[in-house]
DNA sequence: GTGCCTGCAAATGTTTTGCAAACCT
DNA sequence: AGGTTTGCAAAACATTTGCAGGCAC
């Protein structure tokens, strides 16, 4: 198991991960730290990221098609992507007819459902067994 | 509207994206495309793409966090992407307990199902009302 | 003939990687 | 000292765009 370091970047990530109200993408995480700390490098940034993820400290949340976010809430719920800038919230659901739905926390008007499942196919299946 | 037109290329790539049993990402359909008229561009195969999909002559897959897809059918129907290498299927469940799946028609493993809402945030909403 | 479509090359946006120097313990 | 982490630059990957010439209608 590799030793994870306690440094300053790291923890000016995960600080601004947990004081963001909402999902921030990598990038927004960046330009938010390299205000105060010009020096600090972008792939530190992400690599720090997904270094919190990897501790379980910060939680990934993907959206079709757009860039990675994060999220200081571990526990499970449902997000809502932007169709139109791919930004991700949280979501909680008022239901008011079938085909739209007013999301009360965050204002977002609710277009539709994706469900995705997510597995490993055969091939990489087969992959995996020959790396054991 | 556009007037849309029929292309040689055009019919090329809805052909390619007909005669798979899977879901092709763009790139997938460039390589058999190219293969028997190595002059045609990517970006021809991505325009016609996302043309056709306009013109919903094919449908457009999104996966989290990998490229693009493209699915023959228009019907309804979920997929499941893989989690190694972000191939899309169509997803068929048999239900074997409450974690683990086998879905018989792709041999996928299924480990997991992501419920994403897609909709419009309140900025978004802004804009467009601006532009209209 | 008009104007959409193509092919090319370059740009874009997001993320990863190689590497030498800096840092922790 | 030893090994991890950083910053930088470059690469990687998927996709889009500008443009001049070609082709469909």
């Amino acid at each position: 198991m590799k030793d994870k370091r306690q440094t300053i970047q790291k923890n000016l990530v995960l600080n601004v991960v947990r004081a963001s109200d909402n999902h921030p993408s990598a990038e927004e995480v960046y330009q938010i730290v390299v205000k105060d700390h010009p020096s600090i490098s972008r792939s530190t940034v992400y690599r720090n990221l997904h270094n919190l993820v990897d501790e379980k400290q910060i939680r990934l949340v993907q959206v079709l098609n757009g860039p990675e976010h994060f999220d200081k809430t571990l526990a499970m719920h449902y997000h809502i992507q932007c169709t139109e800038c791919n930004r991700a919230s949280d979501i909680v659901v008022r239901t008011a007819n079938d085909s739209e739905t007013i999301v009360e926390s965050s204002g977002y008007l609710v277009k539709s459902k994706e469900i995705l499942y997510l597995g490993i196919c055969p091939d990489c299946q087969e992959k995996i067994k020959k790396l054991e």
